[in-house]
DNA sequence: ACTAACCTGTAA
DNA sequence: TTACAGGTTAGT
């Protein structure tokens, strides 16, 4: 569900509420959601330790506690964090009995009198993830985390990035190349159909194909929509919710994503739909080249 | 580089 | 009933 812009909203929200809050308890209810590394670290590990900082790096979420432990999420799908005295009493008590809830943070606010707060994970797919892992061992860490390319809004992210990617898999149409973590971390379905429009290139265009001017325009418009996003709180097309378990307002932006075969709000021609590499790809044959 | 698999819910 | 969904990954 949530690409990069959804998850900086959900970081931003958190980082306001958490900062500074020391974690108190702890309630795991789907452990197959869980992983330690190494793996005989328990998430209960975490109980007592206080909330440092919050980062990002693509579609991660990275809890930096006391006691050099990192929490890593990623939402996938319909993972969703929702800080429950941000709710409306009704939705507050629906999830906290809700099936897919699957992991309770009880916090402890020293800068609000020791106030409690409680932050729960909420995945109806179950496809998100929750690692823990000690800062010294995030090296080791199995998965895709150790290969994310740059995140696609920090500075050592440019055209050349895009570039060199595509010189070592020539082939892989553009849409593939967006949506590959390992080139740059953070693009998802909507947005990549997003900065296709912008640039005018067609998403099954090989990567060879690019021109560098491409690459240029290409990399331009992912950072502009991407920032545009994060300030509309990001986009609300289905599931995703920001901490607060409110709508992102990005949606009334879109160009293309999921408008096949309606008109092109730029031309009025059709736009068509391709699947690539076994993702919708909604594009305008006449803007698009 | 494509496909299936992981899951559940919703819409056609 | 079937197809499809803001993602990733293991296996062709």
């Amino acid at each position: 569900m949530p690409e990069l812009p959804e998850v900086e909203t959900i970081r931003l929200d958190l980082e306001s509420y958490l900062r500074g809050a020391t974690l108190t308890n702890l309630q795991l209810l789907s452990p197959d959601i869980f992983l330690g590394w190494p793996t005989d670290l328990a998430l209960s590990s975490l109980e007592g330790k206080t909330l440092l900082s919050i980062d990002r790096l693509g579609k991660y979420l990275i809890f930096h506690f006391s006691g050099g432990l990192l929490l890593l999420v990623h939402l996938r799908m319909t993972g969703k964090l929702l800080y429950l005295p941000a709710l409306p009493e009704t939705e507050r008590t629906r999830y906290l009995k809700d099936k897919h809830t699957h992991v309770l943070f009880t916090f402890t606010k020293p800068s609000a009198g020791e106030e409690e707060a409680l932050l729960l994970y909420h995945d109806v797919r179950r496809f998100g993830r929750l690692t823990l892992v000690l800062e010294e061992d995030l090296a080791t860490l199995p998965g895709g985390f150790n290969e994310l390319g740059p995140d696609a809004l920090a500075d050592t992210f440019n055209w050349t990035v895009l570039q060199g990617f595509a010189n070592k898999h020539q082939k892989m149409p553009v849409k593939s190349l967006l949506l590959d973590q390992r080139a740059v971390a953070g693009i998802g379905n909507i947005y990549a159909d997003e900065c296709l429009f912008q640039a005018k290139i067609r998403p099954d265009r090989p990567a060879s194909s690019l021109t560098e001017l491409e690459w240029q325009t290409l990399t331009q418009e992912v950072v502009t929509i991407l920032r545009q996003s994060i300030a509309l709180g990001g986009t609300s097309f289905r599931d995703y919710r920001n901490a607060s378990n409110e709508q992102g307002q990005y949606a009334a932006k879109l160009q293309v994503y999921s408008r096949a075969g309606a008109a092109c709000f730029t031309c009025g021609q059709t736009l068509s739909s391709l699947m690539i590499g076994g993702r919708r790809s909604i594009y305008c044959e006449h803007c698009q080249k």
